[in-house]
DNA sequence: AATCTGACTGTTG
DNA sequence: CCAACAGCCAGAT
């Protein structure tokens, strides 16, 4: 993938997303400053194999997990392991687990790093 | 510059 | 709920 302004503030985004939360490609093309980019976020994770980007937790729209390289399974279970849980396509508690780094106007108050399991 | 390709998304039937 | 469709966008040809 080439070295872009953009890709490169994906990339940045997705690097921050806390262990146990999830941002949908739509969140990560609003944060990166283009929000209707959700599916070229999808292409940029697609071709992003580096292990330093937690791509799995990027995930669809509604709370549903996603593609993954034609290997959601693994996704699930990448994101099981951090502590969601995953029903189906489905991601329970969704607005729970859901990242947004700036909700309010006091993040770090009310910002939790890990969901309410 | 033109066209094709999707780890997307909202709407519609 | 599922499938088809139509927008949308950056990257690769």
């Amino acid at each position: 993938m080439p070295d872009t302004a953009f890709s490169a503030r994906v990339l940045s985004i997705v690097r921050r997303i806390p262990v146990g939360r999830v941002a949908t490609y739509g969140d990560v093309a609003h944060m990166a400053g283009r929000p209707r980019a959700a599916r070229a976020v999808g292409n940029i994770m697609r071709t992003c194999h580096r292990h330093d980007v937690p791509c799995h937790r990027v995930v669809a729209a509604g709370g549903l997990v996603g593609g993954y390289g034609g290997n959601e399974g693994l996704k699930r279970s990448l994101l099981r392991a951090e502590g969601l849980t995953v029903a189906g396509r489905r991601i329970r508690q969704w607005t729970a687990v859901r990242w947004q780094p700036s909700p309010s106007r006091r993040p770090a108050a009310t910002q939790r790093t890990r969901p309410p399991v």
